[in-house]
RNA sequence: UGGGGAUUGGUGUAACGGUAGCACGACUGACUCUGGAUCAGUUAGUAAAGGUUCAAAUCCUUUAUCCCCAGCCA
């Protein structure tokens, strides 16, 4: 039984000690068979993993530049990625900027950082590179015009909604009169569009396939469509861009991508993805003999179904419209799926790429129940994590029979999984601050914390018992408790071998840092956003952030963002970028498990 | 409606005609200076109906349910 490897976007190297599934068992016998031929020296970067002669296994990460990568895309980056990495094969970023309506400079910036932090290294020893679809452009327009050449493109001058109204209905076929135009007319037509002679939406430029198919995505399909819009990359070079379906096959085949991956909803655009290749490759040889020029590569697409964590809104358009509506504070907002919302909500990405390892890679479309999330970051955080002690909610307690003015040092463990990471001194005074929901002046049965007249521990230091309590007259609030330690029990152990049943974090009052830290819970309220109300926003959570003053132990107080420690009893939390000077900002990434709260709640 | 997919405990997944298994959760208990962790145990499933076969989650037929497509989005 070997303990888990740490993951990275991906397993390693090694076979993975789960079953394969079915895209490895594919791209298995793809291998076994030499189906994409083995890597040639002159493909092989300096350093890179590939080997001469091993079997070429090629993937890629394709996203649009229109918005933040989340936590679905992260179950892509490391199924592609842990496939070239687990296969000796290389790994691209491609970014799939065809439509310029929506894409943003800002977006390729952000998503590249958000690739690199979860591990897909395409500069790396596995990396085939950074590449942009519309780097492509020129290369796709010379295609298409040899398509057109062939007969087996057109340039339509029917609108979109003309379009849209002669789409035909099941058994009832499309129409279009420009299907027949000849070649020559549909070349000078396509040339005057690029060259912006004609209006957005004027024209397009069709695949001329099968207007009765079944398959509605054969019925003609735009592969260019008329924008004269600036785009992030190209800038106003071009005023049209191919379509999805146009591009993307030619993109994967132009890098020799050999596995194509991509998910369920475009099973049905696969016969496209293939007839555009075998279009091109029509009249085309392997030795580019002949009239067409050399065969281009044809990749195989194969998909696989999303999962979305339950309580989670995954579609791009809506976190965008939750950005923009201020729903939450940005695309980093430590609630949202973003990747850069669950870094900094303290995720790492080896807990992320853990869990998409544990939901496995099937066709069948699930949720996933969030607890699986937060329990492979708690897996992971438990054995890393440096402990700390932090109180949330303070109350004071006074103890009674410590010398005041007097205050010492106490050695806590940093780590109790992790022998390695030593000890810490901890100050401890006459004064300090335990958790309010550490006491209750009317204990239930199984509460084992501190009620009037009960002993317990406190961590790393003594035992106290707590002698009486202090209210607030007005308003009957607990203000204070009265108290006194044990000076035999310094360290937290009774010489006389007596036992408390509980054992409190705290701080000293004289020592401790203040800090903000803000407490989130889940985004949404419904297991399944919007899917019983309709409305997403419907089911919105209204108490999904809670900010506390709290009162941390010293040594927190030079924590840097970014560090996530585990608050004793309470949970993980991740320093945020909002600390300002000597004031801790911390972020709750997830509670420990409360069996407590279990417990207390059946009553 | 037409086309494309899917259906195994509460959840996720495996079994590729031959003992329905694993993980998470839940529940018990042990241990514990975190009501954490750890350890031991319990729990519960092949969507339905027919058929083929010595043998069916798996092959065949029919049915049911769910998802995707019918953008000049990706």
């Amino acid at each position: 039984m070997s303990s888990p490897t740490p993951h990275h976007a991906g397993s390693g190297e090694a076979a993975p000690s789960r079953p394969r599934h079915f895209i490895e068992e594919i791209v298995e016998a793809d291998n076994a068979s030499k189906k994409w031929g083995a890597w040639r020296p002159e493909e092989i970067k300096p350093g890179a993993a590939q080997v001469p002669g091993a079997p070429r296994v090629h993937t890629r990460f394709p996203p649009e530049p229109n918005g933040y990568l989340h936590i679905g895309h992260a179950k892509s980056i490391g199924l592609n990625y842990g496939l070239a990495r687990a296969h000796g094969g290389k790994f691209n970023l491609r970014f799939d900027d065809t439509n310029p309506t929506k894409e943003e400079q800002e977006y390729v910036d952000a998503i590249k950082a958000d690739v690199k932090w979860l591990g897909a290294d395409w500069e790396g020893p596995h990396g085939g590179g950074l590449f942009f679809a519309s780097d492509y452009f020129e290369q796709m327009f010379a295609f298409a015009e040899e398509l057109i050449r062939k007969g087996k493109a057109y340039v339509c001058d029917l609108s979109p909604e003309e379009v849209s109204a002669r789409r035909g209905k099941p058994g009832v076929p499309a129409t279009s009169p420009f299907r027949d135009r000849p070649a020559e007319e549909s070349l000078r037509l396509i040339r005057e569009m690029r060259d912006g002679k004609h209006p957005d939406a004027s024209r397009s430029v069709r695949a001329k396939i099968d207007l009765a198919s079944p398959n509605f995505n054969l019925r003609d399909p735009v592969m260019y469509r008329i924008l004269h819009e600036a785009h992030h990359n190209t800038g106003t070079k071009w005023c049209i861009y191919p379509m999805y379906d146009w591009a993307h096959g030619l993109e994967d085949s132009l890098e020799g991508i050999t596995h194509s991956i991509c998910t369920l909803e475009f099973e049905d655009h696969r016969p496209l993805y293939h007839w555009f290749i075998d279009a091109i490759n029509e009249g085309r040889t392997e030795d580019s003999s002949g009239p067409w020029g050399k065969r281009i590569h044809h990749p195989q697409q194969i998909e696989f179904a999303k999962g979305r964590p339950t309580y989670t809104l995954l579609s791009k358009r809506n976190l965008l419209k939750m950005v923009q509506d201020r729903v939450v504070s940005g695309w980093d907002d430590p609630r949202m799926p973003t990747i850069s919302g669950l870094r900094r909500r303290g995720y790492t990405a080896s807990a992320l790429a853990a869990f998409w390892e544990d939901a496995g890679v099937t066709k069948v479309e699930s949720w996933i129940d969030v607890g699986r999330l937060e329990n492979a970051l708690r897996t992971e955080l438990n054995r890393t994590a440096p402990r700390r002690m932090a109180v949330l909610r303070p109350l004071k307690v006074t103890i009674e029979n410590y010398p005041e003015g007097q205050s010492e040092e106490l050695d806590a463990v940093n780590n109790p999984e992790d022998p390695a990471a030593g000890t810490r001194k901890v100050p401890f005074g006459r004064t300090l601050y335990i958790e309010r929901e550490d006491f209750m002046e009317n204990p239930p049965k199984k509460f084992f914390r501190l009620s009037p007249g009960a002993e317990v521990r406190l961590r790393y230091a003594y035992f106290i018992r707590c002698t009486s309590v202090v209210k607030d007259p007005a308003s009957g609030e607990v203000t204070e408790l009265r108290a006194t330690y044990d000076p035999a029990t310094r360290g937290g152990d009774a010489p006389d071998g007596r036992k408390v049943k509980a054992t409190l974090h705290w701080v000293s009052a004289e020592h401790a840092v203040r800090a903000e830290v803000r407490l989130f819970d889940r985004l949404f309220k419904a297991e399944r956003p919007g899917e019983a109300s309709g409305n997403y926003m419907d089911d919105l959570n209204p108490d999904s952030i809670e900010v506390v003053a709290a009162r941390l132990e010293p040594s927190l107080g030079s924590a840097e963002a970014g560090q996530i420690f585990q608050f004793e009893r309470l949970g993980y939390f991740n320093a945020d970028r909002d600390a300002a000077p000597g004031t801790p900002v911390f972020n709750r990434t997830v509670t420990l498990k409360d069996t407590w709260a279990k417990v207390a709640g059946k009553d």
